[in-house]
DNA sequence: ATCCCGCCATGCTCTCGCGGCATGGCTGGC
DNA sequence: GCCAGCCATGCCGCGAGAGCATGGCGGGAT
């Protein structure tokens, strides 16, 4: 009963003659009527009727012919599944992401991602590290995007990592500010500004584990989204903290100066996968549109990468 | 993809373990391993995550495991169709057979038949010899019982003629008849006895072929149907021939007398086939409950057998 | 009527697939 | 730190299966 005998098996009952299937099958006769012989003797039933002209299916015949041609198609099926999982012409893809590369970086891998690979159904879910390596270890995510600072290396054993950038953190000042032609400022040089806060508590988990602990920025205006903040700063109210990440486009309007490194721990932006668990092809290919997504940030994906320049206007 | 490569895949899936499905399947660990590194190079997926612990399906290996469980299930259900055929607990059963072997022989045949086999479909056409040779060649039958005059072979090659019994021509006497204590009478014997007919037309087809042309019967009656006829012959209004097919029970209040076989030609009953069409296992079974129940008719099954005895009631 | 041709079955040979045996690498637990 | 269990792989032997050749058989053409 292997797919083989059946697929022989169809061929000399459509053509009605041993000979005429064999040779569509590019094999001797000899080989086609011991095939048919052999499903014969397995099955215990006579298939064909052996004619002067050919061969005939009997009713035992017909009754394996439904039930052969249920199974070759089956495996065809199977065969076009797998291969479109391998295509990525079907198949879905499910990404979790820390929320400052929800703003660009993973929306951008995204849609080059479905654009090439319009079949894949993809997810995304927003999360902070921990959260989602537990998702990964869980089975529900195929591939998180998180960030760990350089000195919290994240090594855990039970993760494969692939390093996408490093999330430098930027000061947004004014064109008009006095440090706005430099590249790199230092904390203390903005010790009088006054800073645009996110919320409290995002101040918190954002900044506090990348600043040094001592620096106590004067905060004089909250505002709550990204682009409030940046709409204040370019309005003169001050200056803010904001990861390279955040920033989806040059603002005309306002100029952003990297932070020395000795005064921000780098968080890493890595892509992490469950170590030893094979990577889906799926998994695989976003990979590179990451990096394509990383690399169009013009971010540097290492720590002595070049300076700031913001991607493109989307 | 063979149905053996999909059946240990699918034994090392639900064991989630090389070791143990090589155990349960009576292999060795290595035959199993090698199978789906194998299954696994023919499809182009990885189909399992080795865990130190065994081994966990991939989304690859999920999307197949549905198709095989559904090949594997197929393949068993037409293992199970064909045993079905082959033992007799499904399929049909189309007989085709002429009007004196409906009265009797074919439906008790099929009577037993039934009742080893209830699985399958009964079907019975009666019709005469010409039509049910057609009927065996377009496949509208799968066997026919007829009969053919001795002097009239019916030696078409294209036919399977399986013997069943003679059809020798009774005459229906009353038991005050002065020939009821007879076993065989002649033609000449009857010259003067009024004869109970059938049709006009039965008379003509069934009895003229066998009776010498020269004989021309007295006929007062005409009574269509054999119940009527030997109703006939009991209240004593004259004598009838009937084939010995056609009675169906030892009638208690007439003698029913073998003609000389040099008054009547013997016709010869068969079971027919196509020839060299396969026999299917229910014709062939069928052929047996034939022969019994033509034994139990109690009929020489060759010209020289014993006397007549009529069946049992049934 | 006879010959020939096409069809299917089968004995023989060889190759490759596949299973068993043994070993080695790896990881988690006592 | 050792051991036990799991999986992968080199090696070997056997059997399934394909090709080659032959033979039987029946139908159609000459």
């Amino acid at each position: 009963m292997q797919p083989h005998a059946l697929q022989v098996f169809r061929a000399v009952a459509e053509h009605g003659s041993i000979t005429a299937a064999a040779r569509t099958l590019r094999y001797t006769q000899s080989a086609v009527s011991r095939q048919i012989a052999a499903l014969e003797a397995e099955t215990g039933a006579i298939l064909f009727d052996r004619l002067p002209r050919g061969v005939a299916l009997t009713e035992q015949g017909r009754c394996l012919l439904g039930h052969a041609e249920a199974v070759l198609d089956r495996l065809d099926a199977a065969r076009r599944d797998l291969a479109a999982l391998r295509e990525l012409t079907a198949g879905r893809l499910r990404v979790g992401a820390f929320p400052t590369a929800v703003a660009a970086l993973v929306p951008r891998a995204l849609a080059t991602f479905r654009s090439a690979h319009p079949g894949v159904a993809l997810s995304l879910v927003e999360g902070l590290t921990p959260g989602l390596l537990e998702r990964l270890l869980a089975g529900d995510a195929d591939v998180a995007v998180l960030s760990a600072a350089s000195d919290q290396p994240l090594d855990d054993e039970r993760f494969d990592l692939h390093h996408l950038v490093d999330e430098v953190l930027l000061v947004a000042v004014p064109r008009t500010h006095r440090l706005a032609h430099r590249r790199t400022v230092r904390l203390r040089e903005l010790a009088d500004d006054a800073f645009i806060a996110g919320s409290a508590d995002a101040e918190k988990t954002l900044l506090r584990a990348t600043l040094p602990a001592d620096f106590r920025p004067r905060i004089d205006i909250v505002a709550a989204e990204w682009t409030g903040k940046l709409g204040c700063v370019a309005a003169g109210l001050g200056v803010a903290l904001i990861p390279a990440l955040a920033v989806r486009a040059a603002p005309p309007d306002l100029a952003l100066l990297r932070l020395h490194p000795d005064d921000a721990s780098v968080r890493r932006v890595f892509a992490a996968t469950v170590a030893g668990r094979s990577r889906p092809p799926a998994v695989h290919r976003f990979l590179d549109h990451l990096d394509t997504a990383a690399a169009g940030l013009g971010l540097p994906d290492h720590p002595s990468g070049s300076g700031v320049t913001p991607g493109n206007t989307n």
